[in-house]
DNA sequence: ATGCCAGTTTACCGATCGGTACAGAAGAGG
DNA sequence: CCTCTTCTGTACCGATCGGTAAACTGGCAT
């Protein structure tokens, strides 16, 4: 029965551009893990869903990643932290144009989440009793978020306790975004959300810097 | 193979342990099931923790609840959203004084999330596939308590479409505080969502209606 | 050609999943 | 006392869970 559909013959390209067919190094496999995380949660997202998705059997997926499950969430986990980290809180904290910086980041968004169709699965696990398994770099992701908000507005003339204040409802609002406008099903919700942090943002930084010199 | 030492008659101990009796009614059971819920979610809420948590076999469970799971988190819902429609969508629908109304929901959404240490069940199924077996309701859920608002803010004098604005800010940044304040285990950053959220409210209903005759 | 080796297949493990069957215990009414 | 109904404990079901073991594959350097 199963030679019938299983293909014999593997072309292992070394190019791992292609995700038409089974991935075969842990990076090519980590955007389908994260997927399969999103959409079933980390409790619910069943070897055999994984393997679907993957197109990879067990044995491939314990041979990269040993540790089972909880690597593979840990190690979708990290490539999430790298991600910000280098396209938003790093922009935000150096980009020598911090309004410049805030503006991409909310776009960056955006973009990220696919306008509230996809949602944030460090939220996600928050949320549940999946975060004591991850508590500390779920704590460090949002904590970093909101600094580096934070730090962007500061730099942009912002006073200090402001800044930080304005940055926790940035990311607030953008989380409780990807909740409701999944509840609703309501793409639009998302991008109005997103507007309105731009012109607070953008208020902000108008009445802390005076005048720029 | 157990016919043998299988006790054909065990004498199930009338009241062991006297403290707190298992609940035998559906109504007492529910607030059990939806903590289990809360804390596990759908899929990663098992018969045996929910067993464990309400002091009920599975035979009593299946008694009470003989649609199983589905059945319990159906009623859990139904239980939640009757005490939102009760406790703050009719007040913010009828009440005489919408601020008052207003200033009241933000306190029951304070008790209601034990200031942000509790989650918001509904969101927490519309983040995971779960949300496709009870879209209907989650959506009718976040659209009752947006539109409550809104109305409330219309009645106090608030423009038809900045109202309704206004409202999915409120619903979304709550959410978006049960979430960040789970993430980061920082409790206060719920009040100040709060706080935040009722500045605004008076606001717009400062602005809306000049002066009261 | 040979042997290594990353990668895969397949079968299997014990545990637990949600759910069912049913006998027995507990109360209520007579 | 007996009976009927309501509730509960327990054994059991097939399916699936996360995870392991080992045989096999095909490519590659020697």
């Amino acid at each position: 029965m199963g030679s019938l559909w299983a293909p014999p013959g593997r072309p292992s390209r070394p190019d791992g551009a292609g995700a038409l067919r089974a991935p075969q190094t842990r990076e090519a496999i980590l955007p389908l893990l994260a997927e399969t995380f999103r959409e079933h949660g980390y409790e619910g997202a069943s070897l055999s869903a994984i393997s679907r998705r993957t197109g990879l059997g067990k044995g491939s997926l314990y041979h990269f990643f040993p540790g089972g499950k909880e690597e593979m969430a840990a190690c979708v986990l990290t490539e999430i932290e790298a991600w910000f980290e280098a396209r938003m809180f790093r922009p935000l904290r150096e980009d020598p144009d911090p309004a410049a910086a805030l503006r991409a980041m909310l776009a960056e968004t955006d973009g990220y989440f696919r306008s509230g169709r996809r949602i944030c699965l460090v939220g996600a696990f928050a949320l549940s009793t999946t975060r004591d398994a991850f508590a500390r770099r779920i704590d460090a992701y949002f904590a970093a978020w909101r600094d580096a908000v934070a730090a962007a507005l500061a730099r942009g003339g912002v006073a200090e306790a402001r800044a930080l204040d304005l940055a926790e409802e940035t990311v607030t609002a953008i989380q409780g975004a990807l909740v409701t406008a999944s509840a609703l099903q309501d793409p639009g919700l998302f991008g109005r959300t997103l507007a309105r942090l731009a012109l607070r943002l953008a208020a902000a930084l108008g009445e802390g810097a005076g005048r720029p010199t």
